[in-house]
DNA sequence: TTGAAAGCGCTACCAT
DNA sequence: ATGGTAGCGCTTTCAA
C-alpha cells in the first residue's frame, strides 16, 4: 500500500505546478477551487492536474491574500463534559456545511485563560467566536470589540452582551426546579453544588435556588463541595455533608445530574430510599439520570440546539459583515424543561 | 466598558504600524515577537507599541512565511465519548505548553468522513497529525504519507502503521477480561457490542472475546446492538435479547462501562441481581462505572495519557523534522488492566 | 473565459 | 543589535 507513494520528501505541489501541468495560468486553477466560472474543457483538465499531483490548496496563503479565513473559534470551559461536548458538535455540524473549520479551545473554567485564548486564537483571524457563558475578563471583552468579529454567548442569557447570544437564565431555570419541589409537597429543600467561584452557571443556579426559597418562605440550606466540573464523587461528598448538617431534609437539589448521581449511590449505601426518604433532582439530562434507578428529575436544555444556533448566528454574522450590510443582533433564548422522574415525588 | 474601546472597524494594526510608533523596522517587532535578542530598551518601546494599538501577529502571515504552522490536528471518532475527550484534553495539554494550537475534527466514526478531514485539514500544513484507531481508508493514509506529517495512531497497536502510534490491544485487553471472567468460575460468558462495521475497536474487543473462549473451549454467545458510539440503551436491550436466546448465561462483558451499566439496569428492572445472578462487565472505567451499584468490574486505559504521549510523539517528529535529523519512529504501548469491582462474583 | 501583475503581512537571509 | 530586501502561495484586480 505504501510502494505507490512518491518519495516527495522536497516540497509539496504548488499552485503553479499545477497550472503548468495544466497548461493554464495560476488564476484559472484558483478559479476551479473556487468553483468559479471555467469552461468544462479546462475545468476537467486542471481537475485531472489537481489529482495526478494530490495538491492541497494552502489555506494560509489563500487567508492572507483574500483577507478571509475559514476558522470559527470555540471556547469551552471542559471537554469533557457531555453538556459543551454536544454544544461543540452542534457548532461544528451547523458550519461544517459552509467549509468551516472549528478552532478549538479549552479554558479550564479560568477566566484568563479564556483571555489567553481569545488572544491567540484571533491571531488566525476567525470569521466568529463562541463563547462560553457570559462572565469574561475585560480583557476578553476588549479584545474581541477591538476586533470585531461577531461573538456568540452561550449557555446563559448576558446582562451586558458582547455581541449576540443564545442561552438561557440558568437562575431562572434553578428557580422553577424549586417551585416544582415545592409543589410535590417537599418544604426543606437543599442545595448542592461546586466551590468553584469560577463555575459561572453553578453560581447563578445556587442564586435562583436561594431566591425562589425567599419567595417561598423556606429556609436555604446549601453545601457547596469540590472544583469545576463538579462529579459524582463530589455529589456523594456533597450530600453527606448536607445531611450531616440539616439531617430533616428532605429534597436536595443538585447543580448537575452528575453530583445528583452520585448523591443517590450515597444515599442508597445509607439506606435511604429515593424518593421515598429523601427526594433527588439534577440538572442537564445526561444520558445517566435516564437510565439509573431510580431515575433522574432534572432539568432538561438542548446543548446541541445551543451550538447549532450558535453556528446559524455567528454565519449570519459573518456574512453580512462580507457584505456590507448590518450585522444582526440577535439575543437567542432556548427552552428548558423540567422533566419529571423517579426520584423525586409525585406533584399533588 | 465598551466606552474606551477605540471603534477600529477601518482595519486592525499591521506590524508596520507598531515598528513605525516604535520608531524600529519590522524586523525588530518580529524579533521581539518571537523573543530573539533584542536590547532591553528596544524590546520594552516595542511592547508599548503592540500594548497601546492592541496589535496581534496575523499567524497566516507568519505560516506563509515561515513554512510552519502552530496547529496539531486531531481526528476523534465522536467528540461526545469522555474517553476521546479526555485523549483530546491529553494532547491539547501536551501541546499548549509549546504554544501549539489544536485543530479538531470528529469523524463520527465515518472512514470517508476521516479521510475528508484529512485533506481539509492538511491545507493548514499541520505540525502532526493524532489520529483515532489503526482503520483508514487508502486515501488517508497516502494523503497523510504524500504530505510527510508526523502522525499518531491511538487507541491501538496498528498492524500497519502509518508513522507512529499510542494505543494498547482491544483484542487482548478483551481476552483478559474473558479470562478473568473464566477465573470467576463463569462459563457461559456473553458479548455485547456495537452492530456497526465502523468501530473498529469495539470489533477487536469482539474478536479478542471470541479467540479467548475458543482457547477456553467456551461456546460464544455474542450480540450486536446499536451504531456507535453504543449508548446505555443499547446496553439494555441487548441484553435482553442476549439473555432471550441465552437464557442459562452466568456472565455478559460489554464493549463499553455505558453499554454494561444499561445492562445492569435492564436486569435489576427484570429483578435480576447483579452479580449474583448474572456477572457484568465493561470496559473503559467510565465514571459513572466506579459510583454506580453494583460498581463494574472494567479494563481500565489511560486516555489522558495517550492523548498526552501523542502530543509528545508528534512534538518530537515535528523538532526532528525541523532540524532535519532522523524522525523517531515510536510505537508506544499503553498498559491496561483489569478492575475487579462489584459486578462480577470474586475470583476463586 | 482566461491571463498578468500586484500585493496580502509576515519571516528568512544577508548586510551592517 | 538592527535594518533592508526578497519572497512565501495564494487571490484580487484589471486587462484582453
Amino acid at each position: 500500500m505504501t510502494e505507490d507513494i512518491p518519495a516527495t520528501d522536497v516540497s509539496l505541489p504548488r499552485m503553479a505546478d499545477v497550472a503548468k501541468l495544466a497548461g493554464v495560468s495560476k488564476m484559472t486553477v484558483s478559479r476551479v477551487l473556487a468553483g468559479r466560472n471555467v469552461s468544462e474543457k479546462t475545468r476537467t483538465r486542471v481537475q485531472e492536474a489537481i489529482e495526478s499531483l494530490g495538491y492541497l490548496l494552502d489555506a494560509s496563503a489563500g487567508t492572507l491574500s483574500s483577507g478571509r479565513s475559514e476558522f470559527i473559534v470555540a471556547l469551552v470551559p471542559s471537554l469533557n463534559s457531555s453538556n459543551f461536548a454536544d454544544t461543540v458538535r452542534g457548532l461544528n455540524d451547523s458550519i461544517r456545511a459552509q467549509g468551516l473549520r472549528l478552532l478549538l479551545g479549552d479554558t479550564d473554567y479560568h477566566p484568563d485563560q479564556e483571555a489567553l485564548l481569545v488572544r491567540t486564537l484571533l491571531r488566525h483571524r476567525p470569521l466568529g467566536v463562541m463563547l462560553t457563558g457570559s462572565a469574561h475578563l475585560d480583557i476578553t471583552r476588549k479584545l474581541l470589540l477591538q476586533s470585531n468579529v461577531p461573538v456568540v454567548e452561550t449557555w446563559d442569557v448576558p446582562g451586558e452582551p458582547i455581541d449576540q447570544s443564545v442561552g438561557f437564565s440558568n437562575a431562572e431555570a434553578a428557580a422553577a426546579m424549586v417551585r416544582y419541589l415545592h409543589g410535590c409537597g417537599y418544604r426543606r429543600i437543599g442545595f448542592i453544588g461546586g466551590a468553584s467561584s469560577l463555575d459561572h452557571r453553578g453560581l447563578q443556579r445556587r442564586e435562583g435556588y436561594l431566591r425562589a426559597l425567599a419567595e417561598l418562605d423556606l429556609h436555604p440550606r446549601a453545601v457547596e463541595h469540590g472544583e469545576s466540573p463538579i462529579t459524582m464523587s463530589h455529589g456523594g461528598e456533597a450530600i453527606r455533608r448536607l445531611l450531616e448538617q440539616w439531617p430533616d431534609t428532605d429534597a436536595v437539589m443538585c447543580v448537575s445530574d452528575l453530583s445528583a448521581f452520585g448523591a443517590i449511590m450515597h444515599c442508597h449505601r445509607q439506606g435511604l430510599n429515593v424518593p421515598d426518604d429523601i427526594g433527588i433532582a439534577g440538572f442537564g439530562d445526561f444520558e445517566v439520570s435516564r437510565h439509573c434507578t431510580p431515575t433522574i428529575t432534572t432539568v432538561s436544555v438542548d446543548p446541541y440546539r445551543i451550538g447549532w444556533r450558535a453556528g446559524e448566528l455567528l454565519q449570519a454574522s459573518a456574512a453580512a459583515q462580507r457584505e456590507g450590510t448590518p450585522r444582526p443582533r440577535e439575543v437567542s433564548i432556548v427552552d428548558y424543561r423540567i422533566l419529571a422522574r423517579e426520584s423525586t415525588a409525585q406533584p399533588r
